[in-house]
DNA sequence: TCACGGAACATTAACGTTAATGTCCCGAAC
DNA sequence: GTTCGGGACATTAACGTTAATGTTCCGTGA
């Protein structure tokens, strides 16, 4: 591994008896090069397999061709499939990525940014834990450009692009209601952050709209404990202990509303010892459309996020605010999740297994 | 937005009547600077804000603190789970990560090594498509220090870190046997990769050793297509359809052991199509320990992949190879995992929904 | 014929940092 | 009292690139 010295504007300059800015210039493209000398620079450029050196880049031009991608958990499916989008569209557009992880805590968060600060990144795209706004505003006094994820912090005035889950939630719920639901129980993780809390809002307005109440213990909430398993996504495991206290309760709803697909998956094991059937005894609806949940059984009805779009938006909204002009679109943008409708929430042929079958085509998850 | 522009070494310097080399060397900590003038500039970086520009720093120094990480799919939760580590351990150890995605594509590893020699990045962690060798060797050439994760390319002499494969499908395929399977068919995918080469390997031997023959078409394969799925893991779906394939032959396998947990998935679901039962007809064995697997029904028997531990000792074995010096530790490390026993291996306790209640402690899924 | 413009290149400076030398001055040792 | 060593700082150079100016020379037009 002992490396032969790497080549620079310098050694093709000196090998062609040419300046430094001429090779500069000849190889970017830019005018006022001779197409005779434009090629020679070019060939012996090819010949050395010369690599230009973006640090020294980046020295003068005061920012790097790389975003910075502060996330919270990678484990998280949306979170992964976010990183695969952003990071393809990024590479498209010549951009390089820089990954961050703050596992949901401020102190990582403030760091990330000393970090993006340090390296100069060209923008950043960032989901906020949302303890404070402050760690942020740093990024905005020094101008570096930056697009907030999936979380807002409206002080910031930052653009957004999200999953609208108040509409996510809604649905959800509208959904189990015209399934004949009427009295309902949401399961959500216990962080303070606006996903949740939209996802609620969303839940009272169609049990609102369709003159339904929500008495108390209708919002259930699964402790997560922040910080401690990093490398991990929610466990299930927390989710299947709310469900069996929820289960105790002597009116049992007719539905329960997820946050995610995981809490489907501890919600199934409760109903599953207590004997209860999905969807006859109780209707599940997830939140997520993780890649397994069309193959659970039974196939789970549940909220597919555009994590793909969200993604490539955040590169957009980024790379217009960089370019500075007023964009076209809205600076704060919420995409439409759309719902998966499956077994867990159909009565009509529950508990047949023939009706896995009828699923083949159906089974969309992308 | 607008940006105040960011102190230097220099304003520091003109502020305190210093030369901006005496700045440097108060905040780096070197020795030649008075306790006071230490102090005076200490207070006066703090006062200003100042952050160091890491850009000059890296091309003065010919070396980034950042770390290349090339990873086909963040999507597959194995990945995911490096990539969290990974990213831990190089942070707490001062470098960055460049995160780019090759989604099993060689093209996009010649770009990744561009894009990683451009950046002078301080080393890299790859794992790599392995269509080819060739995209690598030029890290080597230029003397990038290069540690190659879970898929090695013995040609390339790099370090090398992963899981122990052949020990996995052995330990998969020999608890089957175990429990009474003597007619076992495997289900894997169909890239070109060790992984799953060495899988195979391992079951053959674990099958050997119990006297066990391995008729044709004991190894199916699941086609997956490259390069179309970007964002997604595995699909249960693919699997299904072999899967159901594999049902119709007159004579049915006792057990299936599965190249991951999404097979499994699509395994259940064809066994429950064809009303046959985990695991009194069929045992069913997967691969990964997804975060799901043990609430599925009957909780999948898996082996349970040593991501962390990988994922650390990529990072010490790049330290190790940045410093130079000869390690205690071998160029190539294979790490052991473990089979997490459940359900859909135990046929002495099938059937019995109560089961999964003395799964409440027994479900360790880290 | 000569001034002029512009194409094609060279030269200089700058980005912000670190490393290698230089300079100064003060105290200690002979 | 002079020299010498070294602490505390300054000065210079360098990393590899891009941007701003210079310089040369040749063809063109009046």
């Amino acid at each position: 591994m002992a490396g032969a010295r790497r080549h620079t504007l310098r050694d093709i300059a000196a090998a062609l008896n040419l300046s430094v800015n001429t090779v500069s210039r000849a190889l970017s493209g830019k005018d006022g090069i001779g197409e005779k000398t434009r090629a020679r620079v070019r060939a012996e450029a090819e010949r050395v397999g010369y690599v230009p050196n973006s640090v020294a880049r980046s020295l003068v031009l005061g920012s790097a061709m790389t975003f910075g991608l502060v996330i919270t958990n990678p484990s998280n499916p949306f979170y992964a499939q976010l990183i695969s989008s952003i990071e393809l569209r990024a590479r498209t557009h010549g951009y390089s990525l820089l990954l961050m992880v703050t596992d949901e805590s401020e102190e990582n968060e403030t760091r990330a940014v000393e970090s993006l600060l340090r390296s100069s990144v060209g923008g950043s795209i960032v989901v906020p834990v949302q303890a404070s706004a402050d760690p942020w505003r740093r990024l905005s006094t020094v101008g570096v450009p930056t697009v907030l994820l999936n979380r807002d912090l409206p002080d910031l005035g930052y653009r957004f692009v999200g999953t609208d889950n108040e509409l996510g939630g809604y649905r959800a719920t509208e959904h189990a209601i015209s399934r004949g639901a009427r009295s309902i129980v949401v399961l959500e993780e216990d962080l303070p952050i606006t996903t949740i809390a939209d996802r609620i809002a969303g839940f009272r307005r169609a049990m609102a709209e369709a003159g339904l109440s929500v008495p108390r213990g209708s919002i259930m909430r699964v402790p997560t404990r922040r910080h401690e398993q990093a490398a991990l996504p929610w466990q299930p495991q927390q989710a299947y202990q709310v469900a069996r206290r929820m289960l105790r309760r002597a009116r049992l709803p007719d539905a329960v509303v997820v946050g995610n697909d995981y809490f489907a998956l501890g919600l199934y094991r409760a109903l599953e010892v207590r004997g209860l059937k999905v969807p006859d005894d109780m209707m599940v609806i997830g939140y997520g459309d993780h890649p397994y949940s069309a193959f659970l059984s039974p196939p789970l009805t549940t909220v597919r996020l555009p994590a793909e779009e969200v993604g490539n938006i955040a590169v957009d909204l980024l790379l217009e605010e960089i370019a500075g002009g007023r964009s076209a679109r809205p600076l704060k943008q919420l995409i439409a999740p759309t719902l998966v409708e499956r077994e867990s929430t159909d009565r009509t042929t529950s508990g047949r297994t023939s009706s896995a079958a009828k699923n083949d085509s159906g089974m969309t998850s992308r």
